[in-house]
DNA sequence: ATTGAAACTTTGTTGAA
DNA sequence: TTCAACAAAGTTTCAAT
């Protein structure tokens, strides 16, 4: 990995749109050179997809929080994110360490959706809940990228 | 908004690269049409951006952690997210209701540069901080649509 | 919302450094 | 192995309708 992949992934984080000539011209390639790279930092796994970021708010989900979830019987098989995978309102799953065993993001359109959805995580994962509410986002999902 | 508008962008989240010729045979629109409904999207603030999908853990930031502060001083004004918005390993800043104020999602390299970013955060914002760390991601971003 | 035409972009092939 | 040049196919963009 060298400075003009990583030039490239830090262009793409930030606009995922940008033509492979735009490309070109950005790290001093030619277009099919940046095709190339590009390619190939797709097949290794490097990117992993390419998304357009929405408005939740003026989508009709205006409500996002974090939902962390500890199991009620430690002895059970621990398969809580297949279990909750289903539910379209999880954006993220994380499995983290501390007093929780994992951390899922959701998004809904209202309390009384949230209310529900935590009731069917509760009971399809056989786990307790503890919610945190967000008020405002400020930034989410700033490019971060090393060098 | 209607159904067709939130086809193309549930179509866009999902692939943020999808050609306007493409959304158009997933629409049953021409390919115009469906550049301009795009537009129109955008500019009313709908779509936010586009973005590659970065694998981190890859390139060289495989630690993920959210970072919930509280000010140490609650009389003083509460602007952390400008305090810390120059720290490029913050992805994600929150503010949320609770026993915290704010919780932000960051990347770094090793354990010793979290450290280090939680003792500039503490000290550019005066906050104390309660750290999470994740030990691996489920998923991440899935597209969340209404309908 | 569509058509159609011009400009531009993508992507495969080929060959050079 | 990496890059550039070319060319065919596909995409975008802009009028006009």
């Amino acid at each position: 990995m060298e400075a003009t992949d990583r030039k490239i992934l830090h262009l793409l984080a930030a606009d995922g749109r940008m033509s492979y000539t735009d490309l070109g011209k950005a790290t001093g390639l030619s277009t099919s050179a940046v095709h190339q790279r590009v390619k190939r930092l797709e097949q290794r796994g490097l990117i992993q997809g390419y998304g357009a970021a929405l408005n939740h708010a003026e989508l009709g989900l205006p409500l996002t929080a974090f939902v962390a979830i500890r199991p009620m019987d430690p002895s059970q098989p621990d398969d809580c994110p297949e279990r909750v995978s289903g539910f379209t309102e999880i954006e993220s799953c994380w499995s983290v360490a501390g007093d929780d065993s994992y951390i899922l993001k959701v998004r809904t359109a209202t309390p009384a959706a949230l209310e529900e959805l935590l009731a069917q995580i509760r009971s399809a994962a056989n786990v307790s809940t503890r919610t945190t509410i967000a008020l405002s986002t400020y930034y989410e999902n700033r490019p971060v990228t090393e060098g």
